[in-house]
Order: C-alpha cells, then structure tokens, then sequence
DNA sequence: AAATTTCTTCTATCTAGCTAGAAGATTTAT
DNA sequence: ATAAATCTTCTAGCTAGATAGAAGAAATTT
C-alpha cells in the first residue's frame, strides 16, 4: 500500500473569498471543538461580520467538501465539519497564484510592490529583513 | 481648476484573468503603436497562447473601458485601446489585495511564504535581500 | 456597382460564486 | 401525541467573467 503523503504541501487549493472566511473559521477553531456544526460555522461567521442564512453556509460548506478543502462526517442527526487544507497550504497557493499571475514569475517585482505599499510600515520591514537574512543564511550552509 | 493626479497611485484596479493579459499586451506595445486597434490586441493575444474570437475581445475591451482599465479613440472608422492604468498600479493593487484577504494583512506572514515558494530559488532571495536591505537604509535616514 | 472585408453593437450562452427559500425528515419540547 | 425546532437537500435567482454568433454599417476590392 502506498504511503500516504501527509505532509505534501497541497498546490491547487485556492478557496473563495467565503471559502477563505470558512476556512479561517475552522483554523482557529479551538481543536476540540472540530469538526463544527454548521450552526457554529454560521455564528462565527456572524461574528466576523459576515450574516448569512443557514442554507447558505450549508451550501457552501457542502461545495467545500467536493473540492475537497473540507471533510463531512455525521454526529447524531446533523453533519459536522473540518478543514482538510491547512493555513500554509492557502498561504503557498495564494502567493504562488500572485506570482505568476500578476509579476510574471518574479519575486523581486512583488517584493517591489510589497515594500512600496502603504500597508506595510517600518517596523514590518525590519521584521522582512529578519526573515530573509535567516532564510539566506540557511541557504548558505 | 484642481491639479490632476496624475502621480497618484489608483488603488482599487482588480483586473479579471483576461483583462490584466490585455494589460500586459498594452504595456508591453511599443509607445508608437500606441493606441491599439483590436486587431493586434487579439493578434498578441494569441501570440501569446489566447486564441479569441475577434468579437470576444471587443467586448472585453469595452468593459475595461467601462471600468476605466483603458480609453478608447476613433482613428479612421475603427477604435483603438490604450491602458488607463499602470504595471505599478495593478502590481499595487495586487499585493494589497493578497495581503488583506489571505494574509490578514501580515507582511511577515506574506514574506514567510514567498521565501518558501517552491518558484522562488537562492538567486531570487539574494536579490530580495539587497531590495530590503536597501529600503531598510532609506528608512534609516 | 456589386461583392467582400472589416468593424461595431447587441444578444446570448456557460460557469463559478453568493445567496436563500421551499419542502421534507427527524428530533425535541409541551 | 401534537407542536415546535432543527437540519438537510433541492431548486433557483443574481452577478461577473469568458466566449462568440448574428446583424448591420462602412470601407475596400474586383
């Protein structure tokens, strides 16, 4: 039997902007609380501003698992939810995504345009700088 | 009169999946040809491996027109496109828009997955480091 | 002048995503 | 046991985006 790849990092999970919302529901969900009802999804969603009817959030959820961001299991008569994809999957995928799309590839032209953004401020970019002097060191060794 | 801005950086252009290669099409057309009529548009977009309907891309320059991606002109009996927006607006655009919806505005979590792209090698991360050192000492000043 | 080409506008189809009501089953409360 | 609440599935509308054909106007070719 062949060996489950459990730690692959999934490449092709680009969730919409309510599958996103979802998803950050479920990720910072206290673990022993997952798998959610739809009922708590629902509230949480309503706390982050997002009120939506109940079939809605049952519809969407249900889309989720054929794609397969999401598994389905039932608890006594009602179904029950959990992330099948993780934060760092969408993280990888979604600046994967950018990168082609948009800067053709180069990291250097999205660096440009992260370091020129009004959304990103001193303190963020001594912290950048932190990050890729360690990745840079590792590559050394 | 108000002086026009024309500096100023547009920061709400999301272009679709065709209307940013339509971008890049204009961007990268020699000045002089500048407007262009539709039917080059369409020949580079199919140099470019996007094989369209010549009424296809009318329509979806029309959009963009609508949209204020682009400005369209009568020359002779037929119109002719040229961008509204810049490489730099879009790559703004593009780079806010990541930040906030799936990185939840982090930069640090941005930069984390950017220098754990797969499509990102040593040479692309010493380029970034000499940008971010650099923006680091423009800060400093 | 008639035929052909070129270009436009309008209309239309198809998909994904968001939204939610109707209807029916099951469970729980009175 | 009857009523109320809960939960599901199905259906359906609406928008944006991608795609392109039909039809008509205008210029060009033969």
């Amino acid at each position: 039997m062949a060996r489950k790849r459990e730690n692959a990092t999934k490449s092709n999970v680009k969730p919409a902007e309510l599958e996103l919302l979802i998803l950050k529901v479920l990720w910072q969900a206290d673990p022993d609380e997952l798998p959610l009802p739809v009922r708590d999804v629902r509230a949480k969603l309503g706390e982050l501003g997002r009120e939506l009817a109940h079939t809605t959030v049952i519809t969407t959820l249900n889309v989720m698992v054929e794609k397969g961001f999401l598994k389905r299991t039932k608890h006594k008569n009602a179904f029950r939810f959990v992330h099948q994809v993780s934060e760092k999957d969408v993280h990888g995928c979604a600046i994967n995504e950018v990168l082609a799309r948009v800067f053709d590839g180069s990291a250097e032209h999205l660096m440009l345009a992260l370091l020129e953004s009004k959304n990103v401020n001193a303190g963020d970019i001594s912290e950048i700088k932190k990050l890729i002097n360690k990745k840079a060191k590792e590559l050394d060794k």
